[in-house]
DNA sequence: AATTAAAATGTAATGATTATAAATTGTCAA
DNA sequence: TTGACAATTTATAATCATTACATTTTAATT
């Protein structure tokens, strides 16, 4: 199902979780903007329009969204923790000038891992690092 | 070069770091436990024999490494950084039960990403999480 | 409307990392 | 060998993201 399209507060419930106006103002921005936001950045944003927001709550929803597993944590630097509401396998590009994170779609059936094997794996995670083609085109 | 057998003073000389008594116990370390450890661990440990050792060594060392590209960060859960003195291509698992991280080969050539195409790619990584092969032993 | 539970908020505490300044050690010319 | 300067280490304080906790607000139920 297309994120984007959906409609947040039956998403929400279908996945246990009461879909309160912080909570929905929280995962709509996350589904909108794709843009793997920090805890901070999602509450700067949001707080403009929620005057009475707390960076608490920013904390507790995308924990409760964690563990009901509608979001997926990005760690790529230490201490910049980064949130994605696309949960489905894919990998992360984050360039060092511009700083922004770009969904890379990666085949992950073709990467046949021999170590693996006896390991009962639940996650995979890969990133890389670099600089974006936007940035290449302006340092020319 | 098996980085277990070298002469460690000459190996950080050849890297431009000036191979003092600490440096070079701190990058023996993390050549012969190969354990992917944190800060905390690796002072905890070398700080029994080197009683003298202050933790802003140990950071201010390994940021060094890093510089130097004789190490590399390794940063699977938030707030909890590792270092790497293995510094070719290779993955990693961490086990959610033993917490241990363990080195996992793989073969990147296989993995052909459209994506990146345009972009500068400079580091990669690759890690997973689940329930390690002792653990899974354990727990029948 | 009253009662209770859930959620949101504000503030304080925690803990890893970084900044800063002082002390120690190493280097090298005189 | 000594003195002076630079590099390194150390100890302490500061920072900042995250978590803990207590209070307030909101929602649900009778």
């Amino acid at each position: 199902m297309e994120l984007s399209n959906l409609n947040i507060e039956k998403y929400l419930k279908q996945n246990g979780i009461k879909p309160s106006y912080q909570r929905i103002k929280i995962f709509e921005y996350l589904v909108k903007h794709r843009n793997h936001p920090t805890v901070d950045i999602i509450y700067q944003e949001l707080v403009k329009n929620i005057p009475t927001l707390s960076k608490t709550t920013v904390y507790n929803t995308l924990k409760l969204f964690l563990e009901k597993r509608i979001i997926q944590l990005i760690v790529i630097e230490e201490n910049e923790t980064r949130y994605d509401a696309d949960i489905t396998t894919h990998a992360h590009f984050k360039c060092e000038k511009c700083g922004r994170v770009y969904d890379i779609r990666v085949d992950l059936t073709e990467m046949k891992i021999e170590g693996l094997k006896t390991f009962q794996v639940k996650e995979n995670h890969i990133y890389f690092k670099g600089i974006c083609e936007k940035c290449l085109k302006e340092n020319k």
